[in-house]
DNA sequence: CTACATTAAATGTATCTACATACATTTGCC
DNA sequence: GGCAAATGTATGTAGATACATTTAATGTAG
């Protein structure tokens, strides 16, 4: 972990740099260990998404649109993510009878079956970030949360 | 912003669940606003990074290998990143007499020019996260690197 | 010195990201 | 109804990410 070393010794301008590097690096580092553990079982990190996000819908079906908004990356490509999932047979496509524009996506029960197969491994990773506990993990969530509303991002 | 909502609205079943999309959203809005800036210039984020590593040296040449062990993403392609920036003219390469598998990668006079015009938005852009104080953004950077030295990541 | 392992970088491949554009459908205005 | 604007999705393209493989140079054991 090199970049960890690095960050140390960088002189840094200002602590805010140092904040953005380091949030940059530690999204990198859970990034990296998502996706080994979704590699294990044919998923990517963003399909893995989507799908967690369906699931949420408790069997209602949802439109594209409605999935971007949900996304982490929003604008990361909904309808390939989509094709994939759809190759595996783990989510539905349906055209929207009220509106023909619209395409009603749904998960399948082979795409539930994967899900619970990474869940307890996904929360497993989620919860072994022991070095900090519960308060703390409150803390940042709120600090992260103030980063992002306080600018002025058009 | 509807993950914004999303994230306050989803029942988590932890806090460090919930820690860990906020990292990712964290990261992932950060990165857009660099894109947008890297963009004007020409540039891509990853390739900013890899020319204010080299401006970091000073002068010194760095083999490829180096590189990738400071670049926030170690598993991005650095010969491919190094090959758009020496099109650019922004870097020069040249295989390193002592060791003919090493190449040494230099920034050159339109590198260093290019991040001299880059320096001030990007850290405006830094500095605009006025939402959380000094102090804030310490116990924020002490967090996160808390956070990552804690598990067992072999 | 040959044989084999190791190392450094480049290349290959699939997927994702970011953004532009195309196309069909729907909506709103006249 | 007819037409322009808006909407929803798909497609195109360039570049990045993630990881496996290849190529070339060097190191080392026998």
């Amino acid at each position: 972990m090199s970049l960890e070393e690095d960050i140390k010794q960088t002189r840094f301008t200002s602590e805010y740099q140092k904040l953005v590097l380091n949030v940059f690096y530690t999204a990198n580092w859970l990034g990296l260990q998502h996706n080994q553990l979704m590699r294990e079982y044919g998923l990517t990190g963003p399909q893995f998404n989507i799908l967690r996000i369906l699931r949420g819908q408790k069997g209602k079906p949802m439109s594209v649109n409605a999935l971007i908004e949900r996304m982490l990356d929003k604008s990361s490509n909904a309808s390939r993510l989509v094709d994939k999932l759809e190759e595996k047979r783990y989510v539905l496509r349906k055209v929207c009878p009220n509106d023909r524009r619209q395409v009603e996506v749904t998960i399948t029960q082979g795409g539930l079956d994967i899900l619970s197969k990474l869940d307890k491994p996904v929360t497993d990773l989620e919860e072994n970030i022991k070095g900090i506990n519960i308060e703390e993990a409150q803390l940042m969530n709120a600090l992260l949360e103030k980063m992002r509303k306080s600018n002025n991002t058009q």
